[in-house]
DNA sequence: ATCGTCCATCGACGATAGTCGATGAAATGC
DNA sequence: GCATTTCATCGACTATCGTCGATGGACGAT
């Protein structure tokens, strides 16, 4: 941790917001969640179906997720199936390294 | 960690969602970070001056975190002296949790 | 009492984000 | 070839958010 006087260069601010920009709404909170419970891939039909939003819906919050790699994604045949991506779970930032300034976790290039 | 298949209820989703959504901008990063690197109180002048945006934007993203209890305020003759609370910074929720379905660390009540 | 300082709130503006319905594209099956 | 399924993308609408300048209120000093 360094601890220096000035505040977090805004490069850094920036980059750690864009890592809770993704968690920080209800529908794709839901989404991780469930993708994370079941442990196998999903379809975006199955998880439209669990969601409760339209098809269009999950499909654009689904790429926000895939940007940061929080999910991973393998086309099959006519469906797109994602998973959860644990290794970016873990590399993700907590609090405590957001307010001591560690270094950011590379955010998209966790895994 | 609880692993049932059915997806996080919206209600606890939207309350993780809400932590989040307190560090998903980079100025509040800035402000917390600052907040943390120098454990003394600050006033809002100070902050303004080290955080390089208008006097009013600063106010709001000070009761914002206040409203999540990551800051905490304490007036002092005519000024307002703000200091990290440490209790919520380690409350927050880890991205592990959210997606393993830990039950909500009870956001406005961390500290 | 008056002035000056410090800060919270208000109103407004532009920008961003979430949602939907509709359209389109790729792969499968008939 | 044609229809069907599955999903991504587009366009539009609304809501929310971040920022600013201005206003006003509380407090201290003169």
């Amino acid at each position: 941790m360094n601890a220096e006087k000035g505040p977090l260069p805004r490069a850094a601010a920036e980059e750690y917001a864009s890592w809770f920009k993704a968690l920080a709404d209800a529908t794709r909170i839901q989404i991780v969640s469930l993708l994370a419970r079941r442990r196998a891939p999903m379809s975006v039909g199955e998880i439209v179906a669990a969601s409760g939003v339209g098809q269009s819906t999950v499909s654009h919050h689904l790429k926000i997720l895939a940007e940061v790699r929080f999910v991973l994604v393998e086309r099959q045949g006519t469906s797109s199936l994602y998973r959860i991506n644990e290794n970016c779970v873990r590399s993700f930032p907590t609090a405590a390294d957001v307010v001591m300034g560690e270094p950011v976790p590379a955010a998209p290039t966790c895994g």
